[in-house]
DNA sequence: TTTTTAAAATAACATCTGTTATATAACTAT
DNA sequence: ATAGTTATATAACAGATGTTATTTTAAAAA
């Protein structure tokens, strides 16, 4: 029989992610990846038929991770949870934030189901639910809008240093109640 | 005598930029900008050291280009101007915005200085004169969130079919205004 | 123990890149 | 017309990369 295997998929995959987490997607190279696991290039050749497939894997591996950091937030309000899993992905994974949230990429265009989910949401909400399709379309809008911006700046370092990065969460869920409220005036249903 | 020259630093970088615009700035290499010219590697290595030079002059370029677009907004409000030279950028130049304006460079250091500015209009403004400094410095802060978030989803083709993209500048324009309002209104409630 | 087998290591290849040494050729001063 | 200058072309080198052919080796079956 043959030696025990020392290196599988997983391995491979874990290896070549760290590396990409740090230097990026295209610091995935045979050499760089048999490197970091103290072995030679033919154990991921075996696992992976090309390097593009193996960095394919990672970027799964990637979006499996985002949507577990979503499936984990507990907050009330949905908007609040997609809001804080996106800064939370932003802050500890800025180079993967920059390299696949915001290219086109076909693991993003699930977004539309995401969105109808919480259309839907938003119809039953008591405090929209007599609004137009568009007044909820358009608010969503303007949330996910305020939400890549701000992710945006978390993953760049742009936050500037009179607010910190817990703040901006805050500062998100202000803004959005905010949008909320003057769309109610705008209606005439709560005069200030 | 020499022949006469064929190719001039100008010629090269207009080259390396039209290459760039479509495919991003590794695109740029000796033989690619070479063989755009119909020429050899020689006149790029005369007029460059390096080619990473000659890339930190098409990205020079760049913001050249973008602060033109900035200079030429004629709008009366100095929001709109930012806003739409932003969004305008991110629509003719997506793959510069992706790899310039959303990753940490030195020549997106300026922007305090912009910030500056700004506040100082602001402060000026009859309608948010008798704000604190933080209240005109959190309006901003969320009009550039919002301008950040709407440039990137420009870029990336993530604008909803239901929303064109002059509309975009629309909606910038109106939630700006929104933002505004809201805070007039709770400065009204504090004070009562 | 010897043989078999497949995992891993090694080494080679082709291609792409930056860069440079050398060759070619176009212009003009003589 | 000739010779000198130098812009451009050519070709080569080194290093990085993907990929694969070949060799080595560890473990189990005989």
């Amino acid at each position: 029989m043959a030696p025990k295997t020392k290196f599988n998929k997983e391995n491979i995959i874990e290896a070549a992610f760290e590396i990409a987490k740090d230097k990026g997607l295209s610091a995935i190279t045979a050499r760089s990846v048999a490197k970091s696991l103290n072995s030679s290039v033919a154990p991921i050749y075996v696992n992976f038929e090309t390097i593009e497939n193996l960095i394919e894997a990672v970027i799964q591996r990637v979006f499996t991770l985002s949507n577990e950091l979503m499936a984990k937030q507990k907050g009330l309000n949905i908007f609040d949870n997609i809001g804080n899993a996106s800064l939370e992905f932003a802050k500890n994974y800025p180079v993967f934030f920059r390299e696949l949230m915001m290219k086109p990429n076909k693991y993003m265009e699930s977004y539309e189901i995401v969105e109808k989910t919480i259309l839907k949401a938003m119809a039953e909400d008591e405090s929209m639910h007599n609004w137009t399709v568009d007044e909820r379309q358009r608010l969503l809008f303007k949330m996910r809008a305020l939400q890549t911006g701000l992710s945006t700046m978390v993953a760049n370092g742009h936050i500037p240093s009179w607010l910190n990065e817990e703040e901006v969460e805050e500062l998100f869920m202000e803004t959005g109640k905010e949008l909320l409220l003057i769309q109610k005036i705008k209606r005439g249903e709560n005069k200030q």
